[in-house]
DNA sequence: AGAGATTTGTACGTATGTATG
DNA sequence: TCATACATACGTACAAATCTC
């Protein structure tokens, strides 16, 4: 599965993996991945080296990591819908500061409105166009 | 500077102190960090240990590596406005494919507008009051 | 209560490669 | 050619948290 002569870094190897197992649905929301321990004995490749794979798909939202129960497929929970009449909208990473007081998971950008702030996982934003079509 | 002692991993108290010398000016945007060697020197930690606190300023889109030439605080660059009659805008972090398409760093998230995708350093959404004729 | 197994977290060391100036 | 600086990848050891017996 890893090739180690590839030009590709092999925990991008292993990233891409991962990745396209969850996309697939064989890894679904909420299932564990692999252990790290497993993951060695399958791919060959050193622990601090599987890890650098998983640090990817965390950056990335994809999975969350439960210590020390293992690495789960982030599970998408309720979006509240948020109406937003006027103002300007933005979205960064937030501060660790902000992931602490909204409790958000790494991963996650927030939302910004005006002087509002959203975690951009359990928060949409409804632009309307005049009246709501309900 | 760093305590070996401390409850807190070595790792997250150079990110913080990193962190708090951009907050406060000291390394403006655009600036250098040290470089890895340097920390190694300033701090006594190993340059695993160094880099793991670069990794989480890099996750949280503060900085920019630019390989070889150093780590450098990110600079804001131009901000396009777009206007956003109605829809519903989230943001995540992007897929690999989307870094690549749209040219975004790290720790960067991307905005989306029912179907349309802007990478959200470089895009403000601007919502009407009362929409222009669409 | 205690022991042991499992799993992730932290931190060190070492070697070599890649890219730029 | 050499120096600098980040990138990849291996290895080792121990700690922390949780679960099971």
């Amino acid at each position: 599965m890893i090739d180690p002569d590839s030009d590709r870094a092999r925990y991008l190897q292993l990233a891409d993996a991962l990745r396209a197992r969850i996309a697939s649905g064989e890894l679904p929301p909420g299932s564990r991945l692999p252990s790290e321990k497993t993951l060695e004995q399958e791919t060959g490749l050193n622990r601090s080296t599987i890890r650098r794979s998983i640090e990817v798909l965390r950056a990335e939202g994809l999975i969350v990591v439960r210590h020390p129960h293992g690495t789960f497929v982030r599970e998408q929970g309720e979006v509240e819908v948020v109406e937003v009449a006027s103002g300007t909208v933005t979205a960064r990473m937030p501060t660790p500061e902000e992931r602490r007081q909204l409790v958000i998971g790494e991963g996650v950008p927030v939302l910004l409105v005006d002087e509002r702030i959203y975690a951009a996982d359990r928060v949409a934003l409804r632009v309307h166009q005049q009246s709501p079509t309900n």
